[in-house]
DNA sequence: CCTTGCGGCTCTAATGTTGTAGCTGCTATA
DNA sequence: TATAGCAGCTACAACATTAGAGCCGCAAGG
């Protein structure tokens, strides 16, 4: 679309990286909540008004990755192909690969872990996950009705909104819950979690009619 | 006196910094008139005007170096201590080691070769050093008038600026002389240069009359 | 001759970054 | 309880950098 982002958008990018990942560093060397912000502005060489200039808060600091995720995945669905189901686009796009998963070197899975600790450990950062969630839920809520053009009474969209986010939540879980158990095979829990991924879709889209419909003996 | 430089300051150096090495690898690379001031700033990763900003010419690119030791040097006979004559003063600061020679790894020597190449080779670069000298002997003319007082008209301190600079740039060439015909031992070189110094100094010390009085047989 | 284009250099408006002060809420300590 | 100080965050003015247009001299090519 835009060829090369020119010289200004490419430095506002290294700034923002550069902030992103000194932040990372303190916050999995000493913990979230014993590092100031002013100690991550003075690692990365910048003021303090800077880091708040890109992360509106501490917490973006650490879940900016998400959010940009979750702005990513409205859009998928937003602007699906003619034809295609909701359930279809989120499918795709989520079972893409994409990040620490799809690197798959030592360094990424050494990453993945420290900050997946972080956030275990942070009940601050927990807090906020769900906030987080909870905000694109409704955000995909309004986007779901505004497409199927239903009365606010109709719960429909609601429960798929959280059904889709749910899975989101859930593989997020799976993957955490691997590495922290010491799981250090990137590939296999890349494909572990497409796998995991999958399922959760193959359920959502047969409903759960027949789902654990006998109690289990 | 002003402590830490604080963080713009010293953001300002680097990329003062950054622009100079970028303009001399280039122009060690492909000769000073064969690149542009645009090349320049884009391996600096830096707009044109940037580069402008720091350095008024593209020459000051080669001599910002050279200009930067005359000024201190005018303010270290400015502020000699007092009953300390301008000759000792510049003598102490001149026998001084600094920059390159200071250095003495074997960088430094590739470095000062390459920049001596590259300046004489280039009639443009030579021409204008020899303005720079000619602005410096200038202020230094008038900086010995000021401070002895005497009417324009009187051609002492024009001889004796003359003869500092005059030290100044043989010694310059003596270095660059032994340079480009192999000297690569640089703390040798060093040595060297500063026992040419101490003579230039006696021999202005001392005054010219009796030197050279006879023919040499 | 003339035009075209390049390179050194200048100018201006827009934008990114800094420095500094200050507000709020919380915690430690007197 | 009072007080002081720290941390998150905001606001604003000063300053550094950028983008883009444009001027001038000069050299190459029609």
């Amino acid at each position: 679309m835009d060829g090369q982002p020119g010289r200004r958008e490419r430095k506002k990018q290294q700034t923002r990286q550069l902030i992103a990942d000194s932040a990372r560093q303190l916050f999995v060397e000493h913990g979230f909540e014993r590092v100031s912000v002013a100690e991550v502005a003075r690692r990365a060489d910048v003021a303090e008004a800077t880091v708040f200039n890109y992360f509106p808060s501490k917490e973006d600091l650490v879940f900016s990755g998400l959010e940009r995720f979750e702005d990513e995945l409205l859009e998928a669905i937003r602007d699906r192909a003619a034809g295609e189901t909701i359930l279809a686009a989120f499918a795709r796009f989520i079972l893409m690969p994409r990040g620490f998963l799809a690197a798959g070197d030592d360094e990424s899975a050494q990453r993945l872990l420290e900050v997946s600790r972080m956030i275990a450990s942070s009940p601050a950062l927990l807090a906020r996950e769900q906030q987080i969630f909870a905000r694109y839920t409704a955000s995909l809520t309004g986007l779901i009705a505004e497409e199927t053009g239903v009365t606010d009474d109709d719960p429909r969209p609601g429960v798929a909104a959280s059904a889709l986010i749910g899975v989101h939540r859930t593989l997020i879980e799976h993957v955490r819950r691997h590495i922290l158990s010491g799981e250090d095979d990137i590939p296999k829990l890349g494909r572990s979690t497409r796998t995991a991924g999958k399922k959760a879709i193959a359920l959502l889209e047969r409903g759960l009619a027949d789902y654990a419909a006998r109690r289990s003996s």
